[in-house]
DNA sequence: GTCTATAGCTAGATAGAC
DNA sequence: GTCTATCTAGCTATAGAC
C-alpha cells in the first residue's frame, strides 16, 4: 500500500466512527442501534459492520483516539512540570477532561470485562496493545523522577488500573461537573506520593520499607 | 400468603434455575440460550420470562444463592477463629470454593458494571441489598477484633470492593485450581493485617496515623 | 397467581451477490 | 468495499387453561 495515500476505505471507517460517537451521545449507546448509525452516515448496514465487527468495537475505536489525544495533551500540559505529584495529576486529570461529555456511553468498554476470551475485554490479549500505550503514559510520568527502578517496573501497570477504576467511579458520578472525581484523584495522589516520600525518610524506612517490598511482590506475583 | 406453605410457582423458578445453571456450566453463558433453558427445563419459553426478567437475572437470582451459602459456610469455619487474620481469611477462601466450578459464567454478573441506570449493575441501586448483605459479612469478620469504631466503618465496603476485585482475578486465573488467586488473597490479607497492626505500634504509630486517617477520609469523600 | 402455546418484534450479526 | 437479504436470539404480547 502506498504510504502517503490513504486507502479509500478510511473515509468511510472515519465517517462511521463519528457518526456514531454523535448518535451516542446524543441518546445513548443503547439506544442508539447500528441501523441509526449505518443510515446517518449514509452507508449500509453491511458498511458498519465491515468496519466494525460489533457495536463495542465502534466505542473502542473512539476510545483509541482518546488515547491518541491524551498523550498529545499530557505531554503538551507536562511541560515545566518536573514533579511526580503535578505530573501525575496531568495525566488524571487531562484524561477527564478529553471523556467530561461521554460518559453515557463511555460504559461499553466495560462491558465484557468479566469475559477473558472476549476481544474487547479490558483485561484480555485482544486491547494488550492498548493497555500497553496507556501504561506507557504512565512510564513516562514517573521516569525521571526519584522512584526507584523497581517501582518504574510496576508502579505504571497498578497506575493504569487506578485510572480504571477512576473512569469507573466518573461514570457513576452524578455531581456538577464530576466534581467529586477530580477530587478524589487529587486525594489519592497525595496521599500516594506521600506515602512514596515517607519510604524515603530515613527515620521510618525500616519500618516502612518491607511494606513496600511486599507490595511490588504481590503485584509480581500476581502475574503483572 | 400463608407463611408456612411456599406459593408453589418457586418449585418451578427452582427448577428453571438449576436447569440453567447446569447449562451454563457445561456451555458456557452466552452459548445457552433462553429456549434451550426452557425446554431443558420443561416449561414455555414465557415461563423463563415470567420469573427472570433477563437472562442475566438468572445468574444474579444464582449469586443470590452463593451469598446465603457463603454466609452459612463462613459462620461455620469461624467457629473457634478469633483472629482478624484468620477470619478474613475464610470469608474469602470459602467464597471462592463455592464458586470454583462457575468460573465459565461468573463474568456475566460484570456486564453492566459500566451502566449506573441498569438494575444488575455491581454498583447500581438495583443491587443495594445483596451488596449490603455481602458487606455484613465483612462487618461480622471484623467485629469484636480489635479494630478502630471509625474503621468498622468503612473497612467492611471496601473490603467488599477488594473481594469483587477477587473474583475478577479468579475469573481470568488459568493456573490449576486457581491457585494464584489463593495465593494472592493470602498475601493480600497478610499486608493488610500487617499495615494495621503498624498503625498500632506505638513507636511510629504518630508517623502512619496520619494515612490511616486519610485513607478513611478518602473513602468517605468517595461517598462510600 | 402460575403457566402454556405461539406469534411477533427488534436489533445485533452474518452471507453472499455485485 | 458496499449492498441486500437473512438469520438468530433476547424479549414482548396475547389469549387462554388451571
Amino acid at each position: 500500500m502506498n504510504p502517503v495515500t490513504k486507502p479509500a476505505g478510511e473515509k468511510t471507517k472515519e465517517l462511521i466512527l463519528s457518526t456514531a460517537v454523535e448518535l451516542f451521545r446524543k441518546s445513548g449507546f443503547e439506544t442508539a442501534t447500528m441501523r441509526d448509525i449505518a443510515s446517518s452516515a449514509d452507508v449500509a448496514l453491511g458498511a458498519a459492520y465491515y468496519y466494525f465487527p460489533t457495536k463495542e468495537a465502534i466505542v473502542s475505536a473512539y476510545y483509541d483516539q482518546v488515547q491518541r489525544i491524551h498523550a498529545e495533551k499530557t505531554r503538551e500540559d507536562w511541560k515545566g512540570k518536573s514533579g511526580l505529584r503535578e505530573r501525575l495529576g496531568v495525566v488524571f486529570h487531562s484524561k477527564l477532561e478529553i471523556l467530561k461529555d461521554d460518559r453515557s456511553f463511555l460504559g461499553a468498554l466495560f462491558r465484557y470485562t468479566g469475559d477473558p476470551q472476549h476481544p474487547l475485554s479490558v483485561f484480555g490479549k485482544g486491547t494488550q496493545l492498548q493497555r500497553a500505550q496507556s501504561v506507557a503514559i504512565f512510564h513516562e510520568a514517573i521516569a525521571g523522577t526519584s522512584i526507584s527502578e523497581e517501582m518504574q517496573g510496576l508502579l505504571p501497570a497498578a497506575l493504569w488500573l487506578v485510572h480504571l477504576g477512576m473512569i469507573l467511579f466518573f461514570i457513576y458520578d452524578e455531581t456538577k461537573g464530576q466534581q467529586r472525581t477530580h477530587k478524589l484523584v487529587d486525594s489519592v495522589l497525595n496521599l500516594l506520593t506521600q506515602a512514596i516520600e515517607l519510604t524515603n525518610s530515613a527515620l521510618i524506612r525500616p519500618f516502612v520499607q518491607p511494606f513496600q517490598t511486599k507490595m511490588l511482590e504481590i503485584l509480581r506475583e500476581a502475574g503483572w
